[in-house]
DNA sequence: CTAGGGTTAG
């Protein structure tokens, strides 16, 4: 009988059958004999299934390890791999193709990296495409982009391997337009390289770009897998390109890529960010595997919607299925799904049940929560008080949400203070301000707004415009607010003119209430009517039939007078407006919205 | 026994 025939644990489903085979091995007498063994110690260092403590018992009782068995032992305790190197030197043992790969991928600090650098060489192994590819890995992971292109260039045989590995570095580092220049020079790409130059525009908010090449790689026929068709979805969701968000999953399901659970996460989001939420639920209801992530999705979803009973009741759910522990995120979206409701006691409830049940720590996006749960609802002492008592210093952010409520509530001492530290703490963005000028605006403090006003001018700060968009026929339309940039921006102009002339017959009164931070910059008609959302929804109802829905999404909160104005929209027009901003959606329809103002 | 890619909050 060879010794070979033993090697066969991988076969094997649990350790209680790996001990067995390795007591056999015993009583046979090959407890030492390293080929026979490898197979267990494989088995007990990379399974699922396996027990790193056994293997590394195991590993102890051999008196002469071979490479092959150190190489495993590598995978299997990454933090320690560099000391069993040593040993494994010590031993006079010549390290293989294998080794390197490991290793490298452990490396802690850039020295390290150049020391095995210099033993891939001196081993011989300075042509092995494994062995250069993972020193390239390395290198871009301590940024040092020189080493990294270094080895690139000498190499004889670099395979795509090597370029993705350089374009994701690359863009790792936020140098975007670099790893696209690579990109384009690659001689021969395949589905991970696309994949991982558009995710490296979706992560940078590139959109237009993350489509068009999508576009160049569907007309070179490379298919989908999950990685592409999650990458496209979460492009999708961020610029509510529904329609083309339905065509990747609909590809999913003719194609039968394999849904795994962040796959279906990004499904799920999809359809709640552009504004299906009944869709997605319906989908999250059937998905067989449903991690963490997917519930998350699920439950921010009905927080987006101002469903908070909803989000509670999926939340509780959650807890029932009893094999998922809710993270940190469930608990951000389910405070968020509890303040936007207006749910106070509940969201109190929750905060509470995730520090003594859960055991989370509490971090500054839970307070941020219950800062907004408390001053949405104008309990503003609260809310400060959160601020005051939280264990570390409130970010802007955090700070940012009871600013926005001060002026809801007309809070002029408070929302001063809170003003001036939050601008402060961020001084490049330039909400804060309008708010604050908004805040004195609204008391007549008309020198303190020229104060705030000469502030931006100073410090060069330019309100961000408001910029909405709006999916038709599968092109996504960009508006900026005033902006003429659309082919069909006469026809357009002219619609909104039309729609603002029929909603004042019933009623519509523009509110000049928001009109100071447009001020901002001069103007000669009332900026007020060409808010982007206004642009868009004309231009919805130009391409649309008859009460059709339309979706616009907004970089900003919708404003107080295109809040009032959609409502009446949603009634004239009979159609169902769905905007969402960068907090929620609102859901106009007969004139009212789902909000039902509380935002 | 080896290398490159994806989801959720703020």
């Amino acid at each position: 009988m060879t010794t070979s025939s033993w090697v066969i644990p991988w076969t094997c489903g649990s350790m209680a059958e790996v001990k067995q085979q390795h007591s056999l091995l015993v009583r046979m007498g090959l407890w030492s004999d390293n080929h026979a063994v490898s197979g267990i110690l494989s088995f007990c260092s990379l399974s699922k299934q396996g027990d790193i403590d056994y293997a590394l018992k195991l590993f102890t009782t051999l008196p002469n390890p071979d490479t092959f068995l150190y190489n495993t032992l590598f995978k299997a305790f990454p933090s320690h791999s560099l000391l069993f190197y040593s040993h494994m030197l010590q031993q006079s043992l010549i390290p293989n193709t294998f080794t390197f790969p490991s290793l490298l991928r452990a490396c802690n600090s850039y020295p390290e990296a150049k020391q095995l650098h210099a033993h891939v060489f001196k081993f011989g192994l300075g042509h092995d495409t494994f062995a250069l590819n993972n020193l390239i890995h390395v290198y871009l992971a301590f940024r040092s982009f020189h080493d990294a292109t270094r080895v690139f260039s000498t190499m004889p045989h670099p395979n795509v391997v090597s370029w993705t590995t350089l374009v994701s570095g690359y863009s790792q580092w936020g140098l975007v337009d670099r790893a696209f220049r690579l990109f384009q020079l690659m001689p021969c790409k395949n589905s991970v390289s696309w994949n991982a130059m558009i995710a490296a525009f979706v992560k940078t908010n590139r959109f237009p770009e993350a489509f068009a090449l999508f576009r160049r790689m569907r007309m070179e026929k490379v298919p989908l897998d999950s990685f592409l068709a999650a990458t496209m979805l979460s492009a999708c969701t961020a610029v509510a390109a529904l329609d083309q968000g339905k065509w990747i999953h609909g590809y999913v399901e003719r194609t039968g890529i394999v849904l795994d659970s962040k796959l279906a996460s990004a499904i799920v989001d999809m359809y709640c960010k552009c504004g299906c939420l009944d869709k997605a639920f319906q989908l999250f209801c059937g998905f067989k595997v449903r991690g963490v992530s997917s519930w998350n999705c699920m439950i921010g979803g009905f927080a987006m919607h101002g469903k908070g009973k909803e989000a509670i009741r999926l939340f509780k759910e959650m807890e029932e299925e009893a094999v998922l522990v809710p993270d940190a995120i469930t608990f951000v979206n389910l405070l968020t799904a509890c303040a936007h409701s207006g749910m106070v006691e509940e969201g109190r409830y929750y905060f509470d049940y995730m520090v003594h049940i859960h055991g989370i720590e509490p971090t500054k996006e839970h307070y941020g929560c219950m800062v907004d749960l408390f001053a949405r609802a104008g309990q503003l002492e609260e809310a400060k008080k959160v601020i005051d008592e939280m264990p570390m210093s409130p970010d802007a952010t955090v700070l940012g949400a009871l600013l926005g409520a001060c002026r809801i509530h007309g809070n002029l001492e408070l929302g001063e203070e809170l003003g001036k530290r939050v601008i402060e703490l961020d001084p490049g963005n330039s909400g804060r301000y309008v708010i604050l000028g908004n805040i004195y605006a609204s008391c007549g403090k008309w020198e303190q707004v020229a104060r705030v006003r000469k502030m931006m001018d100073d410090r060069g700060v330019k309100k961000e415009p408001g910029v909405s968009i709006i999916e038709m026929e599968g092109v996504v339309n960009e508006f900026v607010a005033g902006g003429k940039d659309h082919p069909l921006a006469e026809a357009i102009y002219a619609k909104v003119y039309e729609m603002l002339e029929s909603i004042r017959l019933i009623g519509y009164v523009p509110d000049t209430d928001g009109l100071l931070h447009d001020l901002v910059e001069e103007e000669r008609e009332n900026p007020l009517f060409y808010h982007s959302e206004k642009l868009a929804i004309a231009y919805g109802l130009l391409k649309t039939k008859w009460g059709e829905t339309l979706r616009v999404t907004k970089n900003l909160r919708v404003c107080k007078d295109c809040h009032q104005a959609s409502k009446f929209v949603s009634k004239v027009y009979d159609c169902d407006i769905i905007i969402r901003d960068t907090n929620r959606f609102h859901h106009f329809s007969k004139g009212e919205c789902s909000c039902q103002d509380y935002w």
